[in-house]
DNA sequence: CACTCCCGCCAATTA
DNA sequence: TAATTGGCGGGAGTG
């Protein structure tokens, strides 16, 4: 066989090729065109291997390469295997190795199958998108570069993009580490922002690209100006460290990709042309190098936009000006990052950023301090990584403060471009480093250690169920702090309600929900979600410390407040913030009271998310209880943070493991506690309630793509929610154990898609009864966290997530039941909040919901199943709009 | 022919 | 000094 395909290979390459060939021909490729025939030659080789021995061994000789062929040959097929298919290009790779083998075809690899952008999903497949915490994954390059069957040199072309958003970070020679996307969305928040300061105002012009170039220039001008100096600066200044520091490594490859990300999260249009970014990412934009110069960046755009696209980040376009068409991509990634926070491990502000700093990177300096408020919060990567301390070029300095800020990183870059100018050859040098910057926060950051609150501007945070799960608690408190609402929120209590206090329901006045979440875009369907179980893990790591950990979630979540009079404070900032948030939908969320995280964290057992609802309710039940806890209070907090920010971080949310819950269970109560959905643009008559006992499970979405969710809820019309205050009450399934019973009662889970939810009528999740039949079998809850790809949530995920509710039509796929409301009899809250009196009974398997269906974005109409669920909603439903 | 971008030389860095 | 990294640009493959 082989030998046929010899035949076939091209006298040139074929050498390396062949081996080559082998290897990616599993992988690649059939998949597209067969296209390029053979070409061939008739170089009779014969196998490719053994009689070729000869010639290869030649070649070996020649270059190094060749030693590890042979590695290359046994591994070749497992490369894919190993892991997950992370996506399904992957898969299909695998696939069609698999399926057609057939050498003819793949015999000459053609060119395009030899390109970086498959070599890069082939690399991306063995590799989790959302690595457990725990398990470091180390990268050898050798290995990797064996498998695929490559040269390192091409290895090294990936790893250093990849690098560059922080989805992997090198640990020693030869050793990287996997990270996989969990800080993606941050990173990119980062480079957002560090674009924004840099591009800012050329890209926000629309003008985008012509404009942008002229822009470009002047505003090197502008605003360098001040920096003027800096170009000096830079040099001068240690700052440049930085300066010290680049290498020419710092250089290229992996500022260039930061760069050109930074472009595309800047641009308005999300398109960038090549030759525009190639413009502006020489740092000088006159022409002086040019024309070469343009050239060789050109290449490596091409380069760098081949891994993105593997990614999954961007994608290729063209745009046609009047010069005509020309190449560009456009950024398909997540447009909006919340925030999260992932993981921060809690301790480490301790953590010096600085050692962190590495390579290029240079730190961040976290807060910008300027004007925003964000902060980034952690760096995950200090945490995470202790890797990183070794990385060999440490940014000089390790705290020094003028790093930190990017102020100046900015600034330098600018002036970098100014300097470039002036010099080239100093690129390499100082500038560059200074350039560099921006990404890392290695930096814990101080203050915002949990959280960041930051509200974002843009704030549209899709809303994610799976949210729920996450907010935790634990941190609460601060945000309580942080958020003013929340205490508010407390004292309203005495005479409101509030749902705050531990309601298990709010009840929403009918009109007024409010909702979490926010806003979706289209593209983070797009993201593989993370799965509760990350979310979960990681939480768990970070334990309560790091409560704030998932929350991160992005979604905003709100309170819903009982009654939306009640509070000045919150109802407006609910509505603001509904308003604010671009989604479509708002959910609400009936408090989530999350008590402590710390119980949680204790507890552990179950799905922490339901513990978290559990808590809450426990606190709702003694509406006294608002001190209790600030813990509690926190979840307010959650609540309130959400509402733009993304950043929530609930601590303990996260915490998916199921442990907790199962604790939390045996001891507390759960109360419930919902989300509602306000209908919003696509929900249009639906609308929500999640509970937000949940287990994250339930809401989880399924992992990766689906965009379905399943959760448990009952669906209400709303008219019927006007009248009523409270939607749900869980009725009272056990907690603990699942309840089968329950499963009418209860709860069913559902799979919807906000979109598709185009009734009117009010959903309501519950998280109490959730137990599936489905469900597991055991109590739900562990089983979920496992297994389900879903429980992950990562942040970005958890975008997607929404998003992708939005998308989906609501289906139902398990029966629901309707649930009872019970008011908490203690329930102060009142009227208006439902409390839902026990709530042990909950629900006990998040992960019953048993099956998230995907749906995907059909429109709501499609419901599935016809699951219970399903027909009550219609039934329900019934007039939707 | 233009667009892509593979390939690998070879210098800069590291070990 | 050897090995690792990675800038860089020739030039081939594609359409």
């Amino acid at each position: 066989e082989n030998i046929f395909d010899r035949s076939r290979m091209a006298p040139k390459t074929p050498i390396k090729n062949e081996p080559i060939d082998l290897s990616k021909q599993k992988g690649c490729t059939p998949e597209r065109n067969p296209i390029t025939p053979v070409k061939i030659i008739d170089r009779p080789q014969p196998d490719p291997w053994t009689p070729t021995a000869n010639l290869k061994i030649l070649v070996s000789a020649a270059s190094p390469d060749m030693r590890d062929r042979e590695k290359k040959k046994e591994l070749f097929r497992p490369i894919e295997n190993s892991e997950q298919s992370d996506t399904p290009d992957s898969i299909q790779y695998d696939i069609v190795d698999d399926g057609t083998v057939d050498e003819f075809e793949k015999q000459r690899p053609s060119r395009k199958q030899k390109s970086l952008g498959l070599l890069c999903q082939k690399f991306l497949a063995r590799y989790p998108n959302y690595p457990l915490s725990t398990e470091k994954t180390t990268i050898s390059l050798d290995e990797v570069a064996s498998i695929l069957g490559v040269e390192r040199r091409r290895i090294y072309d990936i790893v250093n993009v990849l690098e560059s958003l922080h989805l992997v970070s090198r640990v020693a020679k030869n050793q990287y580490c996997w990270h996989g996307r969990h800080h993606l969305s941050q990173t990119l928040k980062m480079l957002q922002e560090a674009g924004e300061m840099q591009y800012g105002e050329l890209m926000t012009s629309q003008h985008k690209e012509q404009d942008l170039e002229c822009k470009f220039g002047e505003r090197k001008k502008e605003t360098i100006p001040d920096s003027q100096d800096r170009p000096l600066l830079d040099f001068s200044e240690p700052d440049c460290i930085s300066a010290s520091a680049n290498s020419r490594k710092d250089k290229s490859l992996r500022i260039m990709s930061q760069k050109f990300v930074m472009l595309f999260l800047v641009s308005k249009t999300k398109i960038v042309t090549l030759d525009i970014a190639a413009k502006i990412l020489i740092e000088e934009t006159q022409d002086t190098v040019d024309h070469s110069k343009f050239k060789t960046k050109v290449r490596r755009l091409y380069d760098i936009a081949n891994v993105l696209t593997s990614l999954g980040l961007i994608k290729k376009v063209h745009v046609t000006e009047e010069r005509g068409r020309k190449p560009a991509f456009k950024w398909i990634g997540p447009v909006e990052f919340p925030e999260k926070t992932d993981e921060l491990r809690g301790h480490s502000p301790t953590s010096d950023p600085l050692p962190g700093t590495q390579r290029g990177a240079c730190v961040q300096y976290q807060t910008s301090a300027t004007g925003k408020q964000r902060f980034t919060c952690h760096t995950s990567f200090n945490s995470t990584q202790p890797c990183e301390a070794n990385r060999r070029k440490v940014s000089s300095e390790p705290n020094s403060p003028r790093q930190e800020r990017q102020d100046e990183n900015c600034s330098k870059m600018i002036n970098l471009a100014t300097v470039c100018r002036q010099k080239r050859e100093e690129d390499t040098g100082s500038a560059k480093n200074s350039n560099i910057t921006l990404p890392f926060s290695l930096l814990p950051v101080p203050g915002d250690s949990d959280f960041c609150v930051n509200p974002l501007p843009q704030a549209v945070f899709p809303v994610v169920q799976a949210d729920v799960p996450n907010f935790s608690l634990p941190v609460g408190i601060s945000n309580q702090a942080s958020h003013p609402s929340t205490p508010a929120a407390s004292e309203t209590e005495n005479g409101k309600s509030t749902l705050v206090p531990n309601q298990p329901f709010l009840c929403f006045p009918s009109s007024s929900l409010f909702m979490l979440c926010r806003g979706l875009q289209e593209n983070n369907l797009s993201e593989p979600l993370p799965t509760a179980g990350d979310l979960g893990n990681r939480s768990a790591e970070a334990q309560a410390a790091i409560p704030p950990t998932v929350c991160q979630k992005r979604s905003s979540h709100r309170w819903s407040l009982p009654s939306a009079p009640v509070d000045d404070e919150a109802p407006a900032a609910k509505k603001q913030t509904l308003e604010h948030s671009d989604l479509p939908l708002s959910l609400v969320v009936a408090k989530k009271p999350s008590e402590s995280p710390k119980a949680e964290s204790s507890s552990g057992s179950e799905c922490s998310a339901a513990v978290h609802l559990e808590t809450n309710r426990l606190d709702l039940s003694s509406p006294a209880a608002p001190e209790a806890a600030n813990k509690e209070s926190t979840k307010p907090l959650a609540y309130q943070e959400q509402e733009k920010q993304s950043q929530n971080k609930d601590p303990d949310e996260p915490p998916t493991e199921n442990e907790h819950i199962s604790k939390e269970n045996a001891n507390q109560h759960f109360q419930p506690q919902y989300l509602y959905v306000q209908p919003t643009a696509g929900l249009s008559s639906f609308n929500f309630l999640f509970s937000a006992n949940q287990a994250p499970g339930a809401i989880s979405l399924a992992a990766n793509q689906l965009p379905s969710l399943s959760v448990p809820c009952v669906m209400v019309p709303s008219a019927a929610l006007t009248p009523f205050p409270v939607v749900c009450s869980p009725s009272f399934t056990n907690p603990l154990s699942p309840v089968p019973d329950g499963s009418f009662s209860a709860v069913a889970s559902t799979n919807f898609n906000m979109s598709s939810l185009a009734s009117t009528t009010p959903v309501f999740i519950s998280t109490t009864a959730v137990v599936t039949p489905k469900v597991s079998p055991a109590s739900s809850v562990d089983s979920q966290q496992p297994a389900h790809p879903a429980l992950h949530l990562s942040p970005v995920l958890t975008r997607s997530c929404s998003a992708v509710k939005l998308d989906s039509p609501v289906s139902m796929g398990h029966p629901v039941t309707l649930l009872k409301l019970q008011q908490p009899s203690s329930a102060p809250l009142t009227p208006k909040s439902i409390r839902p009196a026990h709530h042990e009974a909950f629900f006990k398997t998040p992960g019953s919901l048993g099956d998230p269906v995907a749906w995907k974005k059909n429109e709501g109409n499609q419901t599935r199943s016809a699951s219970s669920v399903q027909r009550r909603l219609e039934i329900s439903s019934t007039s939707p709009d």
